[in-house]
DNA sequence: GCTACGCTCTTACCGTTGTAGTAGGACGCG
DNA sequence: CGCGTCCTACTACAACGGTAAGAGCGTAGC
């Protein structure tokens, strides 16, 4: 499948790699802070489980050390989760935005951003329509 | 806790609730449509384990047949969602609106809702502030 | 009253996720 | 060259979610 499913930690991995570019396991289990982060072994299994879902590969080697790199773009799984989450709503929209806008805590300029959003969105659908 | 987190089969069925109000295990069940639909005892299982997690409990009984009922509200158990989902994107609410916005197949209507629900809302806030 | 059908309860199994330990190879420093 | 450190690769395991089979009991209808 072009699209594999990723967990919350495996996200948080992925994050890593998107945000820094090609990272060794160690860096990545490091940048979880020093307190709270999951074991070595524990960011190194699931990278391992990335890498058979293809979610990553092995870029090269350092020393005896793998250097890792996303595969999967940030966008490409980011609207996979957003599937993820519509079908939990029975995949109407509606009723998503409306929890979301109600529920989120949104600052005034979270608001200004969506409105520009929506505003442009609604002028596309126009011109395609 | 106060709050169970529940899967998406979970939700499908607190739905039912949420709609019929108190229900049978069968009709909850046939309320999947007839081609799909998981066994009778797989619903069941999973009805053992909302009550298990206090998402809802026996109100009665007709015949030998138990009837249950929510005790999640579905507000609340939809905000539980909409925070796990956030959490996945790091807190932040902009980026998720952005995601939903581009990503979601927004229907002209979801647009007008949403435009204005986020009216509403930034209006409330102006008073507040 | 007996029988059959439906419901309850119990038990089980597999995949996924999160967690980590352990054994052993490689590398670099003194 | 030898020792400690670091990384790899493998293995393990518990919780959870989805799936369901099987045994047994109650009720309703004949």
């Amino acid at each position: 499948m072009a699209f594999p499913k990723l967990s919350k930690l495996e996200l948080q991995i992925m994050e890593v790699l998107w945000n820094n570019g090609p990272t060794a396991i160690r860096d990545i289990q490091e940048s979880f802070g020093p307190k709270g982060r999951p074991a070595y072994t524990t960011v190194q299994t699931m990278v391992y489980r990335l890498e058979t879902k293809k979610a990553l590969r092995r870029a090269r080697k350092i020393g005896n050390a793998h250097i890792f790199e996303a595969v999967i773009s940030r966008d490409a799984a980011k609207a996979r989760l957003v599937d993820e989450f519509l079908s939990m709503f029975g995949g109407r929209m509606q009723p998503v935005m409306a929890q979301l806008i109600e529920a989120g805590n949104l600052s005034s300029a979270d608001v200004a951003d969506a409105e520009k959003l929506l505003r442009d969105l609604a002028a596309k659908k126009k011109k395609e329509a």
